[in-house]
DNA sequence: ACCTGAACACCGTTCAAGT
DNA sequence: ACCTGAACACCGTTCAAGT
């Protein structure tokens, strides 16, 4: 019948559509689209075509591209691990922050997407909530562990967003020198900085933990 | 003669048209659009509108949009002010971080942009110099001053988009209390946080660079 | 050298129509 | 309820042509 062999043209023309389409099934393969091919290959007609659909079937899942985004940041955000609840509080703190460290890095293409999303979700909290439990058994009130959480989420973003951005992006003093903007009588310690080789990131990032906890446990006496 | 009247036409229709277009004319009117109007209001399209131009004008100053927005960052960059060299290495660190701060927030528009653009302007390494400078004196290695550089960068700009973006924007947790998703048992930290009234963005911003600063000088001894 | 208009290859989203 | 095709109002950029 020319039914059948209708819908065999559309499940041949369409390989992924054995499955039933849900906003699950639309916002993971969206990651996936980023994940792989970036970005720009992130539009709705681009991910309509791979889900074997058309573009305006994207719209009965998601409200629009903002929302997918959204999504996507939600699906992210669940892959934050539950806080450990004992233990030092420097230690409880330093887990929380490596943890979200982590999760970014295992998702470089979709931090910079996600930053300014709205994404209300239970796990975040439970990180701030380890987090402000943390500084206050290190003696902190009320406001400054508030104000000390974001001292640390953002150092944490900051430098994953750094990190993910490539080492130096658009502000490599490396690339000056080569280019002679930086005289050596005016800018000797950028240039002994820069010649000091390969950058570690893992390292400045504990480093800045260590300084931010250092600070706080001093600020708190 | 025709071609008079032309010229007349051509002038009422691009009121903005008297001077030459030059580099400098296309990102400073850019500049603009964006401030006034915001990111949305800048497009080639637009900008070429605004000026009393065709599009395609704009092409021979600016190599295409990326070159555009590299040179509205850079000359956001240029406002920074060249820092002070004498006196107490917190009180140079701390004004060389409040000037970039300051910047930042006179170009709330251009600072979500303006995030990973090739910009190498020498005002930026003259504050870089300034601040490895300061940190040496603290005591700080090569190494370790250049880390601590990107730990306060990251910290600056980091609250800077936060501040930007607005309060707690995509992750509020008052809005997440008022849809009931925190058990005041399971989140008793965050909800007496939250209570605690409005946020103060300089207040957080000193108080961390007082945490940071803290935590070097403690670190380097 | 600098500017133009037309065209290309895209976007996100609305709408009316189909099942 | 869910999906479709056509259309709308945009993009950035290339190209060939004008002065």
């Amino acid at each position: 019948m020319a039914r059948e062999v209708a819908k065999k043209a559309a499940a041949q023309s369409a390989k992924r559509r054995e499955e039933k389409l849900t906003r699950e099934r639309v916002i993971a393969e969206a990651r996936r689209l980023l994940d792989e091919r970036g970005p720009d290959a992130l539009s709705m007609r681009g991910l309509a075509g791979q889900l074997g659909v058309s573009p305006m079937a994207l719209y009965n899942h998601v409200r629009n591209k903002r929302d997918l985004i959204d999504g996507i940041a939600q699906s992210v955000v669940r892959e934050l691990p539950v806080p450990a609840e004992s233990g030092d509080w420097r230690e409880r703190l330093k887990a929380t922050f490596r943890a979200l460290r982590s999760v970014c890095l295992a998702n470089p293409r979709a931090i910079p997407l996600v930053q300014g999303a709205d994404v209300l979700d239970l796990n975040l909290f439970r990180a701030m909530e380890a987090s402000l439990s943390a500084l206050r058994d290190a003696g902190l009130g009320a406001r400054e562990s508030l104000t000390a959480h974001f001292l640390l989420t953002n150092f944490t973003l900051g430098q994953v967003s750094y990190q993910i951005a490539g080492p130096f992006r658009g502000l490599d003093p490396a690339e000056a020198a080569r280019r002679g903007m930086l005289p050596p009588d005016q800018f000797p310690l950028i240039l002994e900085a820069v010649s000091d080789a390969e950058w570690d990131f893992d390292a400045a990032f504990e480093f800045g933990l260590e300084i931010i906890i250092e600070g706080l446990a001093r600020g708190a006496a």
